[in-house]
DNA sequence: CGAGTTTGACCAGCGC
DNA sequence: GCGCTGGTCAAACTCG
C-alpha cells in the first residue's frame, strides 16, 4: 500500500470537508439558495444540489477507501509489532514489578519500538496483569506530547480539548522547570492523569505525559452539536510528526495563533511534515505510526464514522 | 460561595 | 535503615 499516498488523500478529503462546510448553504425555507451572495434559481438549485450530491458520493466513497486502508495499515502495524515482539522477549520479560521499574519500561518500549503515539499496550506482561491492580494496568496506557509554546508563556497549560484539574506541581531533580500533575475533570470516573513539564533541552517545548484512557469524548466534541472528528479539538493547532532521539512524537504548535483559516493550518502541517521527513522511508514510517495511532483510538473511529454519517445525513437533508 | 489553583506535608519506591 | 525522589493529598488561598 502507497502510505504517501494515502495523506495525500486524506489531506484532499479534509480540503473537500472543508469547503462543504463552508459551500454548503444551511437549509434555506425559502426556494432561492444563495451561494457565495449569488442568487440561484430552484432550477439552478436542483442542478447544484445533484452536483453537491455527486461530489459527496464521491467523497463519502473516499473515505470508505480510507477507512479500509486505515484498517489494512493497523492489521499490518498489528503484525508487525507481534514479530518484533516474539523477536525481542527479554523486553518484555524484564521484571517490572515495581511502580517507577514500570514506567521506565513503558518508555522504553515507545523509544524501542516507537509506535506508540496514542496508547501503549504493549507494557504489560500477563504476570504482571497479575500482580498489579486494575488501576496499575489503566495507569500503563501511556502516551507523550510534544507541544511547542511561546517559551515566554510559563503556563503549563496544554490545550487537548479535556477539561483538566491541577493537583500538584513538583520540581524534579533532572529538570530545572517544576512539573505540573493534572487529572482529568470532566468526567468524575475518568482515570486518566497527564503530566506537563517543560523540556530540559527546549524550554519552548512542553512535554505532556498522558496516564490512562479517556472514558468519555473530549470537553470540545461534546459541546459541538453536530458530529464532529476528532480532528476538530486539534484542528486549530498546527501540528507535526517528527523522529526523535526518543522515539516518534507529535508536536503542536501553540505559538501559530487560533486561525479560522483551515487551509492555512492545513499547508502548515502539510509543510511541517514534508520538513520533518526528508526522506520516503521516513515519511512512510511517520505516515505509519500516525495511522496505526489514529486507528488504535477509538474516539477517532467513532469520531470519524460519526462524520462520515452525519454528512451522509447533511446530504439527505438538502 | 463554589470551583480551581497553590504549596507544604506526607507516603512509597528505590539505591546505598 | 536512611536519605533521596517522584507522586499524591489536602488545607489555604484565589478568582469569578
Amino acid at each position: 500500500m502507497d502510505s504517501s499516498s494515502w495523506v495525500d488523500t486524506s489531506l484532499d478529503l479534509n480540503a473537500s470537508a472543508r469547503s462543504l462546510r463552508l459551500e454548503t448553504p444551511k437549509k434555506e425555507t425559502s426556494s432561492n439558495l444563495f451561494v457565495f451572495g449569488k442568487k440561484f434559481s430552484v432550477k439552478e438549485e436542483s442542478g447544484a444540489l445533484v452536483e453537491e450530491l455527486n461530489r459527496v458520493s464521491a467523497e463519502n466513497k473516499k473515505l470508505t477507501e480510507m477507512l479500509t486502508a486505515m484498517c489494512e495499515s493497523y492489521n499490518a502495524l498489528q503484525s508487525q509489532l507481534m514479530d518484533l515482539m516474539s523477536k525481542n522477549p527479554e523486553k518484555e520479560l524484564s521484571p517490572a514489578s515495581k511502580k517507577r521499574k514500570s514506567e521506565s519500561i513503558n518508555n522504553d518500549n515507545n523509544n524501542n519500538f516507537g509506535i506508540n503515539i496514542g496508547n501503549s499496550e504493549s507494557s504489560s506482561t500477563d504476570e504482571e496483569s497479575s500482580k498489579k491492580p486494575r488501576e496499575e494496568i489503566i495507569k500503563a496506557k501511556i502516551s507523550r506530547v510534544y507541544v511547542r509554546t511561546e517559551a515566554s508563556d510559563t503556563t503549563l497549560v496544554v490545550k487537548d480539548g479535556y477539561q483538566w484539574r491541577k493537583y500538584g506541581q513538583k520540581v524534579t531533580r533532572d529538570n530545572p522547570s517544576p512539573r505540573a500533575y493534572f487529572k482529568c475533570s470532566f468526567a468524575p470516573s475518568c482515570p486518566v492523569k497527564k503530566k506537563v513539564q517543560r523540556s530540559v533541552e527546549d524550554q519552548s517545548v512542553v512535554v505532556a505525559t498522558y496516564e490512562g484512557e479517556h472514558n468519555h469524548l473530549p470537553a470540545s466534541q461534546m459541546e459541538a452539536t453536530s458530529g464532529s472528528s476528532r480532528c476538530m479539538s486539534l484542528g486549530s493547532v498546527p501540528c507535526s510528526a517528527s523522529l526523535n532521539p526518543t522515539g516518534p512524537t507529535i508536536t503542536l504548535d501553540l505559538t501559530k495563533s487560533k486561525s479560522s483559516n483551515s487551509d492555512e493550518i492545513a499547508r502548515n502541517s502539510n509543510k511541517q511534515k514534508m520538513e520533518s521527513s526528508s526522506s520516503p522511508e521516513v515519511r512512510k514510517y511517520l505516515v505509519e505510526q500516525m495511522a496505526s495511532s489514529l486507528t488504535k483510538d477509538p474516539n477517532f473511529t467513532a469520531a470519524l464514522a460519526a462524520a462520515i454519517s452525519g454528512r451522509m445525513f447533511s446530504t439527505k437533508s438538502n
